[in-house]
DNA sequence: TATCATAACCTCGACCTTCGAGGTATACGG
DNA sequence: CCGTATACCTCGAAGGTCGAGGTTATGATA
C-alpha cells in the first residue's frame, strides 16, 4: 500500500514543473528544491520522477534545454518554457482549478443528490 | 497522451468513494452517478475504475458489502462504511487538504524561493 | 412479441506514472 | 584525500485508470 499523499502527485507534477519554470530557466536539481521549499516540505519530488517528467515535457515541446554551468560551477541542463509550454501551463492550471472545485463540491456535500 | 484532468483522479478516487458512502449504503452504479452529479459532470468515474476501487476498499476493511435489491428492483451489491473506513476517510480528507494547499503555494508563488 | 434502453455487475490488457535503488561524474571543504 | 553536495541518468516493480468487452435482468416501446 502506497502513501496516498504521494499518489496525488500523479497528473500534477507536470503542472508544478511548468510553473517553476515561469521564474526563469532552471535545472532539475533546483526544480526539486524549489517545489520542496515552497510547499513547506509537503511535495518532495524524487529524481526518479522528475527526470522522466522533464524528458516528457521536452518531447512534447513544452520545454527546451541547454547545457550550462550552474551557480555551483557544475555542468547542468537548464530547462526553459517554450510558448507551447506556457499555453500548456495555462491549460493545466485551469484544469487543476476545476478539478479541485469539483472534488470540493463532493467532499463538502451535506447529503446525497436526488 | 492522456487527458490530465482524468489523471488527477489518481489518488482521489478512494476519497470520493468513501465520502459518498457517508450518506448511507450505496451500490456502485449509484456512487458513479452521485459523484458525477455533485461535481457538475466534472468527475466521471468509469466502471473499470470504480469496481476495482470498491474491491480494494473492501480488502482493506474500509467498506463492507451485502447483496440487496435496489430501488429499481434489481439485485445490487450495497457498500457501507466500516469504522476503519471512517477513520480512513478522515485521514484522506486531511491529506487532500494539505496537498491542495501545498500545490496552491507553489502555483501562487510570485517568484522563486531563495 | 421483439427489441431496445437502462440498471447493475464484472474482467482484462494497454498504458502511464511514480518511486526506490542503483549508478556516474565533478567541485569543494576539511 | 576523502566525504558531502551537486547534478545527471536508467531501470524494474508496483499500482492505478481506462476503454472495451461481456453478462444478466427489468421495463418500455414499437
Amino acid at each position: 500500500m502506497r502513501d496516498s499523499s504521494l499518489d496525488m502527485l500523479q497528473g500534477t507534477l507536470d503542472l508544478l514543473v511548468l510553473k517553476t519554470l515561469t521564474w526563469g530557466p532552471a535545472h532539475g536539481y533546483a526544480i526539486v528544491r524549489w517545489i520542496q521549499q515552497l510547499s513547506g516540505d509537503q511535495l518532495i519530488v524524487s529524481e526518479g520522477s522528475l527526470y522522466p517528467a522533464l524528458h516528457r515535457l521536452d518531447e512534447r515541446g513544452w520545454v527546451e534545454s541547454e547545457w550550462k554551468i550552474s551557480d555551483a560551477g557544475r555542468r547542468a541542463r537548464f530547462y526553459r518554457l517554450t510558448p507551447k509550454g506556457r499555453a500548456q501551463l495555462r491549460a493545466e492550471h485551469a484544469t487543476w482549478g476545476r478539478f479541485v472545485r469539483a472534488v470540493s463540491r463532493v467532499l463538502e456535500a451535506e447529503s446525497q443528490p436526488a
